[in-house]
DNA sequence: ATCCCGAGGG
DNA sequence: CCCTCTGGAT
């Protein structure tokens, strides 16, 4: 009982939670461009510990050079490795980018499965990556999209003890609707941009101070 | 737990 | 200098 009904209240401030961010970023989309699945799915790998601001300044030319998942898959790795350069990592996202086009190509007839354990064969993809091109790529909700910034403000938030981003996952899916489990997650990382930073979270601007354990009074003394 | 790794902010 | 950015594999 005790339980059932602390769940309830977690869950009821999920949902405030996201109906204050909807209202503050009505907006908020995939922030990566792409034409097809493919360049998204290669975007979203690109854009591991990098700002998304960044991968979108590669794309442009990695796309125009090599556009789909079999010129991926032949293309010398040197230039891959050039191209995405500035995004960091790039021998590990060059190797894994080509290594799932080419699994794409063998096994998936050049295209992106819609299958999340499909995806999480490819190297270099795990829930993260599978559920933002399962979620953007397709409109497929298989979970929540657990990146650097939602783990910290779920986090701060009070909606989950967990560290591991797969259980932070198994959490947030327990609180909120399956509906809107991208939703949430898109808006939260805008949030996470612009307000709850990591170094040094704006409490005083944030609308979900009220709803907030974390947030700083700084009145009081 | 550690490694991969560049770029920008403080 | 140190920390952070839509992580994943070993």
């Amino acid at each position: 009982m005790n339980i059932t009904r602390k769940k309830t209240t977690q869950s009821k401030r999920a949902l405030e939670i996201l109906a204050t961010l909807e209202h503050l970023y009505p907006e908020a989309t995939c922030s990566l461009t792409y034409e097809t699945p493919v360049q998204l799915l290669v975007a979203t790998i690109l854009s591991a510990q990098c700002t998304d601001e960044r991968v979108n300044q590669v794309t442009p030319n990695l796309f125009a050079r090599f556009p789909d998942a079999s010129s991926l898959a032949n293309a010398p790795r040197e230039d891959l490795e050039i191209l995405i350069r500035s995004t960091g990592f790039y021998r590990n996202k060059a190797k894994n980018i080509q290594g799932a086009c080419q699994k794409i190509v063998s096994e998936f007839g050049g295209e992106v499965p819609q299958q999340m354990e499909k995806l999480l064969s490819l190297p270099g993809v795990a829930r993260k990556t599978a559920n933002v091109v399962l979620a953007h790529g397709f409109g497929i909700i298989q979970g929540v999209t657990v990146d650097t910034h939602v783990k910290r403000l779920s986090g701060r938030l009070g909606l989950t003890k967990e560290t591991d981003p797969i259980k932070i996952e198994r959490d947030l899916m327990t609180l909120l609707p399956q509906p809107d489990w991208e939703n949430f997650s898109i808006r939260i990382i805008y949030h996470g941009r612009a307000v709850c930073k990591a170094r040094k979270p704006d409490c005083d601007r944030c609308k979900l101070a009220h709803l907030c354990p974390s947030a700083e009074i700084k009145s009081t003394r």
